[in-house]
DNA sequence: TTTAGCACTCTACCACTAAGAGTGCAAAAA
DNA sequence: TTTTTGCACTCTTAGTGGTAGAGTGCTAAA
């Protein structure tokens, strides 16, 4: 064969028949022969010569057979040269983007807008939708209100941003009167209303040090207050659609996997640390099977693509299903969620 | 034959002879025919009997078989005589009880009482669990705080019962300032701190009817926040545990009625609608197949307990699985978790 | 009323076959 | 050297028939 079996530098025809073949098997869930994929590349040659092309990419781990006397089917390997080199994508229609524009835009809440991206993701694409909940680097303090509730617990009621309000009830050592509550409270909301939430807790501690002989008992409070309040830790978190549309696809239709797979989506932590890691790429991002390095995602590939708002990057957002999905639609797709995401949220503020 | 066919009055024997027959069906899945029904049952019997008996219960709608040369299962019917008067129920042991008792207790929040109380439900009965969140009648207001945003945007916050936060957005008609929205949120605290929700607004209308001449800034503000806030209405919610434990039985094994099946969780609405019914009823009840009138639940059982604290009841909880499910372990765990979840709220306030 | 006997039915399993799809290889053609 | 033709081979799928086992319903006897 004087094929070049160098992976980087696939021949011409090669390439054209390899994307020809993913293509054919994403639409059609086949393993594809030679005979069809004469007819489907447009070339004119034999099976026989297809034949041998194909037999190169399966020496190449691109293309693999089911069995003996079936066609061929793209292993991830051959999916990932697919879409890093022969996708050519397919914008999406206007209709499309302005559904999508719309009905974002018509939510008055962070929540809502999060919840209804998610679901439009997967109604659009017919695939799970999932979308990271903003991790909001700049948490401006805008109030604090301590209640005390029964015995040595308290009652925090954090404002931030001019509109996320977080609570938390506070396990404190002794009980707290109203009053010492409400002038911690006053002295935190003067000195730094407005500033940032993660260097609020350091900049207490210093000034503490500061003033330590004249150590006053509202100082205390303050500090027993924002200790507990374990500022700026924010949890990450992300919403999740149409799950139960992953059930359709023959490829998921092992019971087992499909368990697993939800069990996934019910821990979260998986999931998260996946997007976390799609957070680190950048722009739009792919995993496909086995990449993303989970045993329950061994047959599914996942889309991200973070989204931002000034240039900031707040989160990301992408689909899951199987590796057989019609990437040519699904990455514009979700690469302009991402940007309608983005403004939507910057429209908010 | 001289059965009785009178439904409600089965002969001793019918009724020995169901209730085994469940019972063995229960445990094993299969059907279960004559032969296997004598040994089981316990009678000196032949199974030729027991056949005749089985073609009565048969006739009674109570059994059926799949096939021809198959045994016997029973049908919703005959699982509902089953529960209702054949079902002998098996306390759940010290352990269990201590074990849901400590679980549930070392949480100290109740939203994460809740999220316990659902999961230890499905661990324990390897079905779903789902626990619908209180709704408390008696809402008193502890406090309020407005704070202005942007444009003609207010952020309110209340807090309810000593401990829970809820907070809104309100789109007003004009912009407020920072000590108008001050006054009127220390007029609501000093006026009606304590007092229920639901009665505030008509307490407010009342009071603005009074003094309509003398009609201030600040009632007209007050008025406003309190009517944005729709004070009392509060909407129901659920949450469920361990949906994919659903995905190991066999009854459930069709993808698509399980599809169908874990959109209703996701919609939220027949299940709320289901557990609402469930309310009416107080104490234990049970759904048993297309007695729940879904058809996304006909291959299901659901089986609830209200749950109460000082005898006031406060919502319903319980477990959803096959109608194949054992009956004899799930109701009363059902029904002590109820218990235990009522004691845990009511040493939370 | 109960039991024994028996014919009957249906499923599950197995082995077998035939058709169809697709391959790989070797020899011929370009 | 590359491509094509021809062909033997493999494997899946669907269908067939046959058998064993489970269970039933009915009839006649106990």
């Amino acid at each position: 064969m004087s094929e070049k079996a160098d992976f980087n530098e696939l021949t011409e025809r090669q390439q054209h028949l390899l994307r020809a073949l993913v293509e054919h098997y994403i639409s059609d869930g086949q393993p594809v022969g030679s005979r069809t994929l004469v007819k489907e590349s447009g070339l004119s040659l034999s099976a026989a010569t297809v034949r041998n092309v194909m037999a190169d990419l399966e020496d190449l781990g691109l293309i693999k057979s089911p069995h003996t006397s079936a066609g061929r089917i793209p292993t991830n390997k051959g999916y990932r040269l697919f879409v890093d080199s022969l996708l050519t994508v397919e914008k999406p229609t206007q209709e499309e983007v302005e559904r999508i524009c719309n009905r974002i835009e018509a939510e008055d809440n962070i929540q809502a807008i999060l919840d209804k991206t998610s679901s439009l993701l997967s109604e659009v694409t017919q695939l799970a939708g999932l979308v990271m909940v903003p991790r909001i680097e700049a948490q401006s303090l805008r109030h604090v209100e301590f209640l005390p509730l029964s015995e040595n617990r308290v009652l925090a009621i954090l404002v931030i941003n001019d509109k996320d309000v977080q609570n938390k009830v506070i396990h404190t050592r002794r009980p707290y009167t109203s009053s010492e509550l409400e002038q911690a409270a006053n002295y935190l909301n003067q000195v730094f209303a407005g500033r940032d939430l993660s260097s609020v807790r350091s900049h207490i501690l210093n000034e503490m040090s500061e003033a330590r002989e004249q150590m006053t008992q509202l100082m205390a409070t303050v500090i027993e207050m924002t200790n507990a309040l374990d500022l700026g830790k924010q949890q990450q978190d992300y919403v999740i659609a149409g799950q139960t549309n992953l059930m359709g696809y023959d490829q998921m239709a092992d019971l087992d996997k499909l368990r697993q797979l939800f069990e996934a989506f019910n821990q979260k932590q998986d999931i998260l640390h996946l997007l976390d890691q799609a957070l680190e790429g950048q722009g739009i991002q792919l995993f496909i099977g086995e990449e993303s390095g989970y045993e329950a995602l061994e047959d599914c590939s996942i889309v991200t693509s973070t989204y931002e708002s000034d240039g900031e990057i707040l989160g990301v957002l992408g689909i899951i299903g199987p590796t057989r999905m019609p990437y040519k639609k699904v990455i514009p797709i979700v690469d302009v969620t991402a940007k309608i995401l983005g403004s939507a949220l910057k429209s908010m503020s």
